[in-house]
RNA sequence: GCGGGUGUAACUCAGUUGGUAGAGUGACAGCUUCCCAAGCUGUAUGUCGAGGGUUCGAAUCCCUUCACCCGCUCCA
């Protein structure tokens, strides 16, 4: 359970972010959609902010010839947006269309929720035994017949539990398993008539019947292209903007001169019927991706699996993540995807998880030549085989069209391996905001201690980066801080004037939604042209000539 | 999807045994104010989450539903 300060907190950020304008509950005034969310005047600067700051880095900044230290050798990166409808055969090949259309059943006793195929069971012949009564209870009475014993274990270790949980049902002692009567061979849940469904004994409970039947759990959103809503058009909503940049593989590296290796990057919705939207913006059925696939040399992909696993990590620490609340979690042998070499998850600690918990920001996938091999080829099974149908053809077809890269320096053919790393927008953004999030005290203008609530944004983030203030409302100060206004304002510099209240309370205002510095304009501005810039974070004061604070604050935001 | 909790002004909340809603903060306007939520004056805002029912009368009782929080479950 997250603790009830953690909790307390998160709470508070979510308060900030409505009051203030960060985000909003989508269609709030209908009562709101699970899963949707809308970004206000504040949110949606900061977000901007964040794709930015992604764009610059993996797309802007990088050149073949202007190589990284730490990288294995100079690249490019171009960026791409794609269609978010696509060809309904690309989530066919790339197996969405059968991972996310799983059949499930629930147990309405053990509250269980199970993939159909992944169920697995026997059917035995005996006496179940009845449990121990209640006190004053009738004792429920024994039931002979057929039993399907089910388990969600797979390979050996399935049978193994199929026979345990056999005996303990059936009241067989373990080590006369001989005794049990089976009379069939494993298999899945699927297998099983729905009418048969009475005798099935979930893997969670001992009381059997209390499956729901098989029901759909389609997790990718549908749509159907055309005004007629027929099966054949129908069509879906992306659930990853990958795809996109592998089908247009060939299209950019026929228009743009990159050579391997080189990436493309987008930054773009996707949608997921996920099942349990959660914490705030953190699982949303409606979200923004920022990926990038990265196309390499098979045998040099490892050092830039390496590369781009570290280097996405500096990424978030140079906006301002501390390096306690990150996490590198490399994935497990038996957690990685089928077609990926290594995985790794950049984590962060959310408020609204437990100590010592971390989620999902980032995901760095190695994925082979995965992705191009079933564009080309079709739909890849487990072992990266052409994944055949009943008839002996592929199940699902690839274009045929050759994504192999010819290499004109070693004279070799090949399709290159991908490196992914796929960033959550949303989930970076609600980081950053979390990160940023403090409550410290400040001494009011009678010396009590105060809370004052601060944003500590990176400047770059940051959706207001400076704010005017005259002192106070006459003596020609309002004109001249509206003046400087301008000045930020002419210089593409998101930047407010404020000449309402007491000015402590509209350094607080700011401090709220993380805007890095105030400048003020007092007596003296009107003597020697100096204003005051105060910082967010030390509150310090420094004096500057006016006619330099437009300057000063680009610099700093160019840092 | 299951279990528990919550839903009243922008925010935090109060609202007594059913008798057509209040406080503080905030926002806005004015006065004042030469540096960290000051003071004074004034203004605006809610179909009490939504729909239905009981009742002469519902924020309050009943049903349905939606959303959020906590715990399960799920998370390619």
């Amino acid at each position: 359970m997250a603790s009830q300060e953690r909790t307390a907190r998160m709470e508070k950020i979510v308060a900030l972010c409505k009051r203030r304008g960060f985000v909003f509950q989508d269609s709030e005034i209908y009562g709101g959609q699970n899963g949707f969310w809308d970004y206000g005047p504040l949110g949606v600067e900061l977000k901007r902010n964040v794709r930015q700051a992604w764009w610059q880095d993996m797309v802007v900044a990088n050149d073949p010839m202007l190589p990284d230290a730490e990288a294995p050798a100079g690249f490019s990166i171009v960026g791409i947006e794609t269609a978010i409808v696509m060809h309904p055969q690309v989530w066919k090949v790339s197996g969405h269309y059968d991972l996310f259309a799983d059949k499930m059943v629930d147990c309405r006793e053990a509250k269980g929720r199970y993939r159909l195929d992944h169920m697995r069971g026997r059917w035995v012949t005996g006496t179940l035994t009845p449990k121990a009564p209640a006190e004053g209870a009738e004792p429920a009475p024994a039931v002979s017949g057929d039993w399907y014993v089910t388990t969600m274990l797979d390979g050996p270790e399935a049978a193994d539990a199929l026979v345990k949980r056999a005996c303990k049902l059936l009241g067989v002692k373990s080590n006369e398993t001989h005794k049990l009567q089976w009379n069939s061979e494993i298999s899945t849940l699927a297998s099983v008539a729905l009418d048969k469904y009475s005798s099935v004994i979930g893997p969670d409970t001992t009381t059997p019947g209390t499956l729901t039947e098989p029901r759909d759990f389609n997790l990718m959103m549908e749509t159907h292209t055309g005004a007629l809503q027929t099966a054949e058009n129908k069509a879906f909503l992306r659930p990853e903007t990958a795809q996109g940049m592998f089908v247009n593989f060939k299209n950019v590296l026929d228009s743009s001169r990159v050579r391997v290796p080189f990436g493309i990057a987008q930054i773009g919705k996707s949608f997921r019927n996920e099942i349990t939207p959660r914490n705030f913006t953190f699982r949303s059925r409606e979200f923004e991706q920022m990926e990038m696939e990265f196309f390499c040399q098979p045998s040099e992909s490892p050092k830039w699996y390496s590369y781009w696993r570290d280097r996405r990590m500096k990424w978030y620490a140079s906006l301002g993540i501390k390096s306690e609340n990150l996490l590198l979690r490399e994935h497990d042998k038996s957690e990685l995807a089928h077609y990926s070499v290594g995985t790794a998850d950049i984590e962060y600690a959310f408020p609204f998880l437990d100590e010592g918990e971390y989620g999902e920001l980032e995901g760095v996938a190695h994925r082979g030549d995965f992705d191009l091999r079933s564009h080309s080829e079709g739909k890849l099974d487990k072992n990266l085989n052409v994944e055949l149908g009943p008839d002996g053809q592929p199940k699902y077809r690839g274009s045929g069209k050759d994504l192999s890269y010819f290499d004109d320096q070693t004279r070799e053919r090949f399709i290159p391996h991908v490196i992914e790393p796929a960033a959550g927008c949303d989930r970076t953004t609600l980081a950053f905001l979390c990160e940023a999030y403090y409550e410290d005290e400040a001494p009011d203008d009678k010396g009590v201690m105060q809370t004052r609530v601060v944003l500590r944004l990176h400047p770059r983030l940051a959706p207001v980066k400076v704010a005017i203030f005259p002192l106070i409302k006459k003596d020609g100060q309002p004109e001249k801080a509206l003046e400087i206004y301008k000045a930020f304002k002419d210089a593409g510099i998101n930047a407010q004037y404020d000449a309402q209240a007491a000015i402590g309370k509209r350094y607080r205002r700011m401090d709220e939604i993380g805007t890095p510095w105030c400048i003020t304009v007092d007596g003296d501005t009107m003597k020697d042209g100096t204003v005051t810039l105060r910082d967010r974070d030390t509150l310090e004061q420094v004096r500057i000539p006016a006619s330099e604070v437009v300057d000063l604050i680009a610099k700093r935001l160019r840092v």
